[in-house]
DNA sequence: ACGTTTGGGTTGAACATTCAAGTCACCTCC
DNA sequence: GGAGGTGACTTGAATGTTCAACCCAAACGT
């Protein structure tokens, strides 16, 4: 169809029967983990995974506050999705917006106490069930290298996504 | 909140320095893997990885065709989610529906000519970004531990996934 | 001083996904 | 031979995400 990308069919390499097995393992990790890690947090506390990061996050920050944007590339989302995301956690008490006089147009985000609290309330049922699908069914070598691989594989898709190319300064 | 899930903070192991290393690396990949998969082919194709699947699903089975919950196992959706999307896709001429007469009140997708090519069209490029963003940056021996970590967690995710545990008898 | 550009957010409409309800065909069991 | 189940979908409304447009404040250039 779009003409213009048609550097299409010349010459991709196959993936051998190997690879290709590694790799249909790899799709079905990434297309039912999170969906499990989500419906955990959905189901006892009412709140999707990105919802839950945007907590952790703000939590571990000094004054449990930070910029917008700032947020949005630790929690990999869209400044739009981040915002609306904010709103919605905000009519919940969880978190509070205020701009900061520090220059530009700036809001920052604060974890309010409520938000302390429901984060503690939720996050050992988070860990359990990363126990119970991640790392209780691997052996630690092999939670070592799932982690090296992630992290290799991240170096990539990291340095691409549109939110954290700044961390890089290529672009 | 719901006091009835309340095993709640009941003494959660938490995690080792190193496993929470590799706990993280493994989210960002989860968060940032699909995500780049799904750019692409949306920016070069105009689907996204869900609709692909189906495609790639139907394109090898026997025929080119499907009943719908087979399909949606396959694709590990929900039976809901996968209706809307063959709406789409056969609005968009890639596939049909069509009753079996078999018995009950199944329908099969079947993909069409046109869909065959959209596939064939979209596949290469597909495969590109699977070596760009993971065969190629691993070594052959991350690759495989990578494919055998994710097997060992999607022995869980996949026995507990609400559409596919006809597969192990279980439910 | 005054336009222009850039960075940082917001907003609303379009689109996708989920959730709950509804439909229809077949089966089973009084 | 109806009454109630069950399996396999469909549908519409509610929710979440993306996309494009917009707004505002500060910095830059002339």
């Amino acid at each position: 169809m779009s003409a213009d990308t048609d550097q299409g069919a010349v010459d991709v390499a196959w993936l051998s029967a190997a690879q290709q097995q590694d790799w249909a393992a790899l799709v079905r990790l990434v297309m039912t983990l999170p969906a499990a890690l989500d419906a955990q947090l959905k189901r006892d506390a009412g709140v999707n995974s990105f919802e839950y990061h945007l907590l952790a996050n703000l939590a571990t920050a000094p004054d449990r506050t930070l910029v917008l944007s700032d947020l949005a590339e630790a929690a990999q989302g869209s400044l739009s999705r981040l915002s609306h995301a904010i709103t919605r956690l905000e009519r919940a008490g969880w978190v509070e917006r205020r701009a900061c006089n520090d220059r530009g147009r700036r809001v920052e985000a604060r974890l309010t106490d409520a938000g302390v609290a429901k984060l503690e309330e939720m996050a050992p049922g988070h860990v359990r069930e990363a126990r119970r699908l991640v790392v209780d069914v691997l052996t630690p070598e092999q939670l070592a290298a799932l982690g090296e691989a992630a992290r290799a594989i991240t170096a990539v898709t990291l340095a691409e996504a549109p939110e954290a190319c700044r961390e890089l300064g290529d672009c």
